[in-house]
DNA sequence: CCCATGACTGATT
DNA sequence: TAATCAGCCATGG
């Protein structure tokens, strides 16, 4: 009968730790997961935020781990890509000229609210 | 059970 | 820095 998806099961959790990433910094999906008590599970991760309905959801404060090393915010519609770009911006978080995110700088470590 | 897909990631080249 | 590859995990056909 109950036959939750984990997805669905581990959601409140996830969506906890998204909820408490402060302003101006990000972290990344792994990150969340950790955070979240599901180490290794950065693509459960992704998936609930892309069936999270909730627009109070800070969704733009988590980016792939690609994102810090290069430019690529792991979003497959170029829309949604350019808004989180712009909330992000928006809080303080710059980008280099190469499209990327300093992670050494708006990666947000837990020890640091 | 096999196979394909995906808002992921670390290691390699 | 960028592009590939190979693992990984959950979901759905």
């Amino acid at each position: 009968m109950s036959r939750v998806a984990l997805s669905e099961e581990s959601a409140p959790a996830i969506l906890k730790a998204v909820r408490s990433v402060p302003r101006g910094k990000v972290a990344t999906y792994g990150q969340v997961a950790t955070l979240a008590g599901l180490p290794g599970r950065a693509r459960l991760v992704a998936r609930v935020l892309r069936l999270a309905a909730d627009p109070k959801l800070p969704w733009h404060r988590i980016v792939g781990r690609r994102a810090a090393k290069r430019a690529q915010v792991s979003i497959p519609d170029p829309e949604g890509a350019e808004l989180q770009r712009r909330r992000l911006e928006r809080e303080g978080v710059r980008f280099t000229d190469t499209g990327a995110i300093a992670l050494d700088i708006y990666g947000w470590l837990p020890t640091d609210p």
